[in-house]
This record gives structure tokens, C-alpha cells and sequence, in this order.
DNA sequence: GTACGTGCAAAGTTTTTGCAAGAAA
DNA sequence: TTTCTTGCAAAAACTTTGCACGTAC
């Protein structure tokens, strides 16, 4: 259930002290199946009784990332949001709905062999990767959505 | 040789007002192959002789973007990119070396047909995409270089 | 002449940093 | 006791906004 051993086994690897903060972080991120963002991880730890600064989450936030358990992502909203890579595969493709902005993940196999087929033969070695996939989510297409053209009426002929 | 009668177009469409800013804002961006920051375009308009404010080039480049002409990224460095889509077929692939940071493009027509199947299975009608390959690049390799894990010694092992 | 663009500076966001006080080992 | 963390507030970095003035049509 908890993961939190996993961090903490981290820290002491890396001789850094394992604080109550760095715990209470840790566990919101591991505890929650969304993309949170560092004033997700904020609220979570309020609801829980915790007050901890801004400051010390962005830091916690940054050795969690390269402990290899959470990944961050950037969705193009102007900030940041974390995932903890438990669970399931890493997932690392994303179909983001550009009607409601919903995020759904998404995993390929095929998909991944060809990715890094492609980089291989670019003489590239590939460690990892992020796909951002963006249009319209079933939902949003049964309630009739559309997708919506608004640039050039031709969109580039290069005439 | 020049494109930007593609975006006057693009403005008389929309009824927006042809400046000397935006036309100028336009050629820097059309005549440059790189990913360019607010910044290089400023640099860019200076060495032209051009004095444009940043909210100009700014509002420019939403304007830009919206024609569908020119692209904009987020390589996670902090500030945004951009680029336009002439010349070769619109490139939404982007390996990137974690040793150096350069930033190589890639087009793999198989990989855009994989991506988009995985999306539809899911029942998502997909519009556009956008791939990062983080990796070693063949020079920074040829020289040497290797990829590093500072995570946890024994990744993912949900134990 | 009217509507929209421009430039400046101010404000807004998210994230980072400096430093004194405090906790972990 | 020593080292590293925490929290606050200030700073930083990028982007957006308000407003008086100018330009396109």
C-alpha cells in the first residue's frame, strides 16, 4: 500500500537525512493516481493537517524526480505536474483533449519499439521519452465535439 | 525565398491590421531553421535594426501560432520555442541529448501511423502530436559520453 | 475617423535562492 | 556536534496586462 520505504531507501542511499516533510510529500504524490501539481501536493497536505512551504515541496519534488520515482510533466499549462511511476507501466504518452483538457494515459508497445527504432537510426541513444497526443477524447466526441480549424484557410501550400 | 505573404494573407482573413512589427517579427522567424526563443527573435529584430517591444513579439507570436504557420515548444527549459513549418514536412519529433542539449529533428512516417492508431484505439481522435526522445546524441556518444542513473539502485521493483 | 496595434512599465505566474533557525544522524 | 533541511520572504525568469499614443485601413 505504502511506497514510502522505496524513497526513503533512496535518501539513505544517497546520505540525505529522511525528514517528516520529505514522508508527507512523498506519500500525498505516491497516494494519488492524477498528474498533481505543486499546489495539488500543497492542498492535499493541508486537508492532512500538514503546513509545509512551497519551497520545501519544489525540493522534495526535485529529489523524487531523480530518485526515478516520479516523473514530471509538462502539459503546456504553464506549470509543472507530477506522477509517481508506480502501479502500471511507466506511462508516457498522453492523449490530452484539447476541448476539455482532460489527460488520459495511454501505453503502446509497438509504439515504443518504433520510437526508438527511429531515434537508433538517427545514430541517437535513446533513454527516454515523452509523447503529448492532442485532439478530441471519446467523450468529447460523443457529445458532439469537433475539431476546429483556425488558421490559414490553406493551411501551408507553399505557393 | 520569403513566406510572409502567407501570414498578410493569413491577417487580411482575419481582418486584422498589416504592421511593419508583425511582418517584420514574421521574417526573422520564417528565415531561421532553429527552435528560437523570445529572446533570439529580439536579438535577431536588433541586429536587423528593428527596436520591437517584447509584448509586441509576444502577441505576434500568438498570432503566429494560431495561423497555423508556426509552431510552438516547450523543450522544459523554462521559456518557450519557435518554430515554423516550411520546407520540410511539419516535424514533431524532437530528440533530445542530455549531455550537450542539442536538439535534433526527426520524421518517421511510421511512427506518426503507429501513434495515431494506439490514439484511436482508445477512442481519441487525435489533431497533433509532439514526441521528445531524450537520449544521447552521435556526437556527444562518439566522444564518449554515457548515460547515468542517479536514482535508485534497484529502479521499479514494486517489492 | 475608427478600430486595432504598439511600447512601456507594472503586474502576474511559477519556480529558485538566501539565510537564520531547527532537525537528523 | 556537524551537516543538511526548513520556512519565510525576496528574487528571478518568463509572460501577460493596462493604458496613452500611433498606425492601418
Amino acid at each position: 500500500m505504502s511506497f514510502v520505504h522505496l524513497f526513503r531507501r533512496y535518501l539513505r542511499e544517497q546520505g540525505l537525512p529522511v525528514t517528516q516533510q520529505r514522508e508527507a510529500i512523498a506519500e500525498v504524490v505516491f497516494n494519488s493516481p492524477e498528474h498533481l501539481s505543486v499546489e495539488d501536493i500543497e492542498k492535499k497536505l493541508r486537508e492532512r493537517g500538514e503546513r509545509i512551504g512551497k519551497a520545501t515541496i519544489y525540493r522534495t519534488l526535485e529529489t523524487l524526480v531523480r530518485s526515478g520515482l516520479v516523473e514530471e510533466h509538462d502539459f503546456g499549462e504553464g506549470f509543472k505536474r507530477y506522477e509517481h511511476l508506480f502501479g502500471q507501466k511507466p506511462v508516457r504518452e498522453h492523449l490530452i483533449c484539447t476541448e476539455c483538457g482532460k489527460v488520459v494515459d495511454m501505453h503502446s508497445t509497438e509504439l515504443h519499439r518504433v520510437q526508438d527504432e527511429a531515434a537508433r537510426q538517427q545514430g541517437f541513444l535513446p533513454a527516454r521519452y515523452r509523447l503529448q497526443i492532442y485532439g478530441l477524447c471519446a467523450d468529447c466526441r460523443a457529445a458532439g465535439a469537433e475539431l476546429r480549424w483556425e488558421g490559414l484557410s490553406c493551411p501551408i501550400e507553399t505557393v
